[in-house]
DNA sequence: GCGACAG
DNA sequence: ATCTTGTCGC
C-alpha cells in the first residue's frame, strides 16, 4: 500500500518528543468505521543478540478471521527502546511491512498504545497518521494511566484514566488472564475500537490479527 | 531524589 | 521485546 512520508526517523529522543506534541494535534479521536473486509494485525520482533528486528503485518478477513496476506520487513533498529518513544524504534520498520502490502486493511490493530501515552502520541496513533487508517492501540500492559481492578471474567473491563482525562479502556478478553490495554489510535472511537477488539478475538487472549501478527514476526507462520 | 516505564 | 521445555492450573 501506499504510505506518504510525513517525516524523517533521524532524530535525538528530545526532538522526538517534540514532534510527537506536534503530531498528537493531527489524530482523529473520533470517527465513524467503514464497512469492514479486511483487518490488519501488526507486530515488531526483536533479536537480543543482533540489533536486528523483524516487523510483519497480517491481513484478515473480517468478521472470518482468515488469513488473506502476510507481510515482513527485516533491518537493523538504530533508535533504543524507550518509553513513550517505542514508534521511533519500531515504526521504520513497520512502514516498510505496510508498504509491501497488496490488500488494503480497512481497520488496523496495532500491538501498543493510542492515546494512552503521556503525550497521547502512542505508536498506534503514530501509525494512523502516516496510513490515514483507523487504528486501534492493542497493548499488553500499561505504559501510562489509572483503573480501578475489572472482574476476571471475560468481557470485564475497566476505564483507564491520566488525572481526570480518559485515556483508554483495560479489557478482560479471556477468563483468568491478564487484560488488554485498548485505546484509540486514529479515525476510530474508543466505544467502537472496544467492540471491535472483542469481536476479533477467538478465544485466545489477543485478537486473532494482533495474535497472527505476533506469530509472522516470529516466523512461525 | 525516587520509582515507573508500551516493546 | 528476546532466550526456551516442561510443568502447573483452570
Amino acid at each position: 500500500m501506499k504510505i506518504k512520508k510525513l517525516h524523517d526517523w533521524d532524530m535525538t529522543p528530545s526532538q522526538a518528543i517534540a514532534l510527537q506534541r506536534e503530531l498528537a494535534q493531527k489524530v482523529s479521536v473520533c470517527g465513524t468505521l467503514p464497512d469492514i473486509h479486511l483487518v490488519a494485525g501488526a507486530d515488531v520482533w526483536h533479536s537480543r543478540t543482533s540489533g536486528m528486528g523483524r516487523a510483519a503485518v497480517v491481513v484478515l478477513s473480517y468478521p472470518d478471521m482468515q488469513l488473506v496476506e502476510v507481510s515482513r520487513s527485516e533491518g537493523h533498529c538504530h533508535f533504543p527502546y524507550i518509553p513513550g518513544l517505542l514508534s521511533f524504534r519500531e515504526m521504520p520498520l513497520l512502514l516498510s511491512a505496510f508498504e509491501g502490502l497488496e490488500n488494503i486493511p480497512d481497520l488496523i490493530l496495532m500491538d501498543g498504545q493510542g492515546l494512552a501515552h503521556p503525550r497521547r502520541l502512542g505508536i498506534a496513533s503514530h501509525l494512523g497518521l502516516f496510513l490515514n487508517k483507523p487504528v486501534i492501540g492493542c497493548a499488553k500492559s500499561r505504559l501510562i494511566g489509572e483503573y480501578t481492578a475489572l472482574d476476571e471474567s471475560a468481557g470485564s473491563f475497566s476505564d483507564l484514566y491520566h488525572n481526570t482525562e480518559l485515556i483508554g479502556r483495560v479489557m478482560r478478553t479471556r477468563q483468568g488472564v491478564n487484560p488488554l490495554f485498548i485505546s484509540v489510535g486514529h479515525k476510530i472511537c474508543l466505544e467502537e475500537a472496544c467492540s471491535m477488539v472483542a469481536e476479533c478475538c477467538r478465544g485466545y487472549r489477543l485478537p486473532e490479527p494482533t495474535r497472527q501478527a505476533h506469530l509472522a514476526a516470529a516466523e512461525l507462520i
